[in-house]
DNA sequence: GCTTGACCTGGAGCAACTCCAGGCTGGTAG
DNA sequence: CTACCAGCCTGGAGTTGCTCCAGGTCAAGC
């Protein structure tokens, strides 16, 4: 599979998933004899992944350390648990954040209520 | 008010306060005779409002549009009314995503689980 | 008079992309 | 055969939203 559909299929951009191998993110993606990429069923699940673990913010040092792990075929999957744990923590908390934060923006909403002008937000 | 004691009234650190300052997030700040910033109760409330939205990842644009017609004194709130309501869009698509990215680390999760080794992630 | 702490400015550095210029290749159209 | 075009390549600059740092000022305390 080539770079553009990898994108459609995956959800990362071209350009991202370029910026990803350079950073070591991606295992070494294998070319074709004109030189250009071509993306195997499992470059395709991971990338895949990885865009999940991107989408709530993952830090990217945290995505590379498991993609690290991933990669390197050990059976140890202590550290990725530890990642993947952490990484749910986080986004219990961001979602009680952003729930506080519609709250917000519910009350604010309803003093800058369309109709009747209100003097000050 | 100094700075120090702004940033822990409003949660945006002392850098960010500057920075605020000077892409015009915030209405000029007074000087104190030692040419230091004193922020007003207005200044604090309006920074610790900023915070709320940048919170939730508002654009600086968009706060800065904001800002912009909240310092004018216009008595036209419909563009910050918009700017808000299309916000509160935002974060309850957020709020989805991000529902749905702690399913799928639940299911990893419980993959991984600790114990019992499984051998693919 | 000297030191300490809070503050100042301008500018560099960083994360995580995103965009762009300039160049190669493979396929089709004339 | 040549021209052209889409799609890919690389290296590097630009963007957003901070964050950190060096080097300097000022007021207060010892």
């Amino acid at each position: 599979m080539r770079i553009s559909e990898a994108s459609k299929t995956t959800g990362l951009s071209v350009d991202t998933i370029r910026y990803y191998e350079k950073i070591g993110m991606l295992a070494p993606i294998g070319r074709g004899p004109d030189g250009q990429r071509r993306f195997s069923a499992d470059d395709i699940e991971w990338m895949t992944q990885l865009n999940w673990l991107r989408q709530t913010g993952m830090p990217q040092a945290d995505m590379r350390a498991f993609a690290v792990s991933v990669h390197s075929g050990t059976q140890d999957t202590s550290e990725r648990y530890e990642i993947l744990l952490r990484h749910h923590a986080l986004l219990a908390q961001r979602r009680c954040e952003l729930e506080a934060c519609e709250r917000y923006l519910d009350h604010k909403l309803s003093v800058y209520a369309p109709k009747q002008e209100k003097k000050h937000g």
